[in-house]
DNA sequence: TCTGGGGTCCTAGGACCC
DNA sequence: TCTGGGGTCCTAGGACCC
């Protein structure tokens, strides 16, 4: 981790434009100049919206069935997600970022922060470096990308929301090309709401209090804030005045918690059914846990009703199961699981969705030891299972090997109705190139 | 008919301890 | 009549992010 005292810090953040939809674009040109919509998982709501699907209004989240007439007399292309895709050009839009410094924070599946102030001398300025890298990522992966430079995250993330609205930048916005007096005319023109970490319900209250652009905001007492409203707002004030508090984490630490849960494609009935459909999240959440080499103490499980819907009698419940011992072990888990899917199942309703939470995270190989601990032959017994199943898995594609209450007719999947192919990462759907 | 999934952090309040 | 003060841990709920 570069600490905030080596010096005076200078942010990069880029941020790949409209990211889900951009990578559909790589693969399929036809979808240039169209508007494109990629949906969330069973194809309910947009979740990516190319430049022209958000010229017609179309808002994130927004559900797909809702947009019909829309869609129609548009033609609007709407995609289900694929996320394999999605994933692999993330890895290859990092590491092009990573050939131009060590140190960069991955924030989420589309942007990255980078820590600049030592490149400087290779470019004639951060404006000339921030065009580098945009076009160097668009030329190795067709990812375009928006970069905003400042000193702190906050205003770099600010910088990038520039970059972004005001075409004449050309898409690399650094803070400190600008003089004093013109950046507090520009900030005043930016509602409060676009600050990183002023949601919807604070951005209304500081509204209500008089403070309604980001001018106004940069203009208050932390202390005064902090009063108000709390430490995280009290931070993300001074950092709008140029005071580095937050660093950059190129360490990925481990995750506290992993989720794991999906929406039926049809409404399930039957404990059977939630069973198998639990089974399949539990797995994959295992496999989550032990990439990151962890073991959990407990877990989760939760059932819920389709809770839009006014007809039918709704249920929704929840249950953590403590594990006798820490374990990262598929088979232990979808055990748990189950028993505690068992003990909230209630006959009688229709289940809209299930998940599992994996809780209490330890690094695997330091948790403390049980008076009921396993014999240390079952424990390697355990390991070497698990490495062949996910050495199976990676090898020939997810589900090659799985638990048998996973089940086989999987009516419960989730709609993908319009998905195009994984081009990347699996051999029978590379895209084909004709030449004339 | 159709409404995502996966995370983090902070705060307040209760239980409990000395 | 007067009824301490400080600390920890846990949980639920709320807010935010992408």
């Amino acid at each position: 981790m570069l600490s905030l005292e080596q010096g005076k810090p200078l942010f990069a953040l880029v941020d790949c434009n409209n990211f889900y939809c951009s990578c559909e674009r790589v693969f399929n040109p036809k979808l240039e100049n169209r508007p494109v919509v990629v949906l969330s998982n069973n194809d309910g709501c947009a979740i990516a919206r190319s430049n022209e699907a958000k010229a017609l209004g179309i808002r994130m989240g927004e559900p797909w069935f809702k947009l019909r007439d829309l869609v129609k007399h548009h033609g609007i292309v709407g995609l289900s997600s694929n996320y394999t895709l999605y994933g692999d050009m993330s890895q290859r839009v990092m590491q092009v970022l990573r050939g131009f410094t060590p140190d960069v924070e991955v924030y989420s599946i589309d942007e990255s922060f980078l820590r600049i102030e030592r490149m400087r001398r290779l470019w004639p300025s951060y404006t000339d470096m921030g065009q580098a890298i945009r076009a160097r990522v668009r030329q190795w992966t067709g990812i375009p990308v928006c970069v905003g430079i400042g000193p702190t995250k906050t205003l770099a993330k600010l910088a990038n929301h520039i970059a972004k609205k005001n075409p004449q930048f050309d898409g690399v916005f650094d803070l400190a090309s600008y003089r004093p007096a013109q950046l507090d005319a520009l900030l005043a023109k930016i509602d409060v709401g676009e600050v990183w970490g002023v949601g919807r319900r604070i951005a209304e209250r500081l509204k209500h209090a008089g403070i309604h652009t980001v001018q106004d905001l940069r203009l208050m007492s932390p202390k005064v804030v902090r009063a108000h409203f709390s430490v995280v707002m009290e931070r993300t004030v001074s950092e709008l005045q140029g005071v580095p508090c937050l660093e950059l984490e190129d360490i990925a630490p481990p995750k506290k918690q992993i989720v794991s849960s999906k929406s039926f494609g049809e409404m399930v009935a039957s404990l059977e059914e939630l069973s198998e459909a639990l089974s399949s999240y539990v797995t994959r959440a295992a496999e989550k846990l032990r990439e990151q080499g962890s073991v959990c103490g407990a877990l989760q499980v939760f059932v819920m009703t389709n809770q839009f819907r006014t007809d039918g009698a709704q249920y929704s419940n929840g249950i953590v199961i403590p594990l006798p011992n820490p374990s990262n072990n598929t088979l232990d888990l979808v055990q748990a699981a189950l028993f505690g899917l068992k003990a909230i199942y209630r006959r009688g309703y229709l289940y809209k969705k299930t998940g599992v939470m994996l809780l209490d995270l330890a690094p695997a190989g330091q948790t403390q030891a049980s008076l009921f601990d396993p014999l240390e032959e079952q424990a390697k017994h355990s390991d070497a299972l698990m490495s062949v199943l996910d050495g199976l898995n990676r090898k020939f594609g997810r589900d090659t090997l799985c638990v048998a209450a996973s089940g086989t007719t999987r009516r419960w999947v989730a709609k993908a109705e319009n998905k195009t192919p994984c081009y990347t990462t699996r051999w029978g759907e590379l895209p084909k190139a004709f030449a004339r």
